[in-house]
DNA sequence: TCTGGGGTCCTAGGACCC
DNA sequence: TCTGGGGTCCTAGGACCC
């Protein structure tokens, strides 16, 4: 008999909010947590959007991922507060660490949100019983709440920590699947985002039961193959995705500007691709990776994209290099007039080899590139240290 | 006073090879 | 006079997640 999998899926109520909270309780402030409040990035960036709300704020109508302009007008007296990620980093570091000594198979899966995998534990109790133990440990240690999730794989864990929140353990076995998950709208199934949505709507799939109850052949007609059969599965409850232990290494590194205004010359759009090209390069090499795909995109007004990638025969992590590559590929996608609102520059095809032998017929250029490099990122690590510092020097 | 930033994965078409 | 079939790589675009 194969034995039950018991998977836990652990997820902080509002992260950022809660973490800002926390911090800021050190300092002797109030609970943001009780009042109408919000985390962005530059609250004095006009385009800054939300990241995280307040259950009041919540209430008021506000939503994450809205701009904070419009949520200030639906709510004038709106507190908000900008994000740490600094701090956010500890706090995540902080709750991990105890979900692990419940359950060393754990996979990270963002900042903040956990799966254990809680099998192979002797189970003489009520893994509810586990749940609200760590829950309420995470609480009394760290100050913030957490949702727990049970299911029987993955998806059922997560989408159990989504019920009711704050501060709960919810299970979804599946044999529950019928009673607790298909009367759900079928976006709230994992993977359905506001496009599946739209096709599943327009075939009369409402409910992830009417989800479930499709064929795969009538659902890969409208996404496709592979995503159909997914759906399918997740649908009726199942998964058996394994709790991934391994740390994945990244696969690509990228960064983007949007400008407060929308821009439209080559000597601003230029200055913002070196701005980004350093911050992707230093983070390349800090990583101890090279890279021999370049990629740039711009966003329009209207918000569509363009796109462009380079393969190079050589792997680099030397920024000049970089920022030629995506010099050249702008070039290509920009007419040159119309105002661009954001751009970008990624990396991929990412190896730890060592590009030095053909060194033989290397630009000499490059030696001079690399210094370049070399005291840019002795200069961020010395700023770094200064931050941590000041960090350790706050919290005494 | 409208929409951030950083990722992963999939698909489709074209080039090119045998 | 007409035109296989399979495989891989590259690029552009699009979907989703937090």
């Amino acid at each position: 008999m194969a034995h039950r999998r018991v998977i836990f899926h652990i997820d902080v109520n509002s992260a950022f909010l809660s973490w800002t909270a926390v911090q800021l309780m050190q300092d002797g402030h109030q609970d943001i947590r009780l009042v109408p409040s919000v985390i962005s990035g530059d609250p004095n960036d006009r385009r800054s959007i939300i990241t995280a709300a307040s259950i009041p704020a919540k209430k008021a109508g506000i939503r994450t991922a809205e701009p904070v302009s419009m949520a200030l007008r639906k709510c004038p007296g709106l507190l908000v507060v900008r994000g740490d990620w600094e701090w956010y980093g500890r706090c995540s570091k902080g709750f991990i660490e105890i979900c692990r000594r419940y359950s060393p198979v754990l996979q990270q899966f963002s900042i903040d949100e956990c799966f254990i995998d809680m099998t192979m534990r002797n189970w003489g109790e009520d893994p509810v019983d586990v749940a609200v133990r760590l829950k309420n440990e995470i609480r009394e240690t760290l100050g913030f709440t957490v949702n727990v999730g049970i299911g029987s794989n993955k998806l059922l864990a997560k989408m159990a920590s989504e019920f009711e929140k704050p501060d709960k353990v919810h299970t979804l076995w599946q044999e529950e699947v019928q009673e607790k998950m298909w009367p759900l709208d079928v976006r709230e199934l994992l993977w359905v985002g506001k496009k599946t949505e739209e096709k599943l709507r327009m075939y009369g799939i409402h409910t992830i039961g009417d989800l479930a109850a499709r064929s795969v052949g009538s659902l890969t007609r409208l996404v496709g193959k592979k995503f159909a059969q997914q759906l399918h599965e997740n649908a009726n409850g199942r998964d058996d995705s394994p709790v991934e232990t391994e740390v994945q290494e990244a696969k690509s590194i990228s960064a983007e500007r949007t400008f407060s205004n929308d821009i439209g010359t080559e000597k601003e759009i230029d200055r913002a691709l070196f701005i980004v090209a350093c911050i992707v390069a230093h983070r390349l090499r800090r990583a101890d990776f090279h890279t021999s795909c370049v990629s740039v995109f711009i966003k329009y007004r209207d918000f569509s994209v363009v796109q462009k990638q380079h393969q190079m025969a050589h792997p680099t992590n030397i920024t000049a290099v970089i920022l030629n590559e995506a010099r050249a590929m702008v070039k290509d996608i920009w007419d040159g007039e119309s105002p661009i609102r954001q751009v970008g520059l990624g990396v991929s095809k990412l190896t730890h080899e060592n590009a030095v032998q053909m060194s033989l017929f290397e630009d000499p250029q490059l030696e001079y590139y690399r210094e370049w490099d070399r005291r840019y990122d002795e200069e961020k690590a010395q700023n770094e240290d200064a931050r941590l510092l000041a960090y350790e020097r706050k919290k005494q």
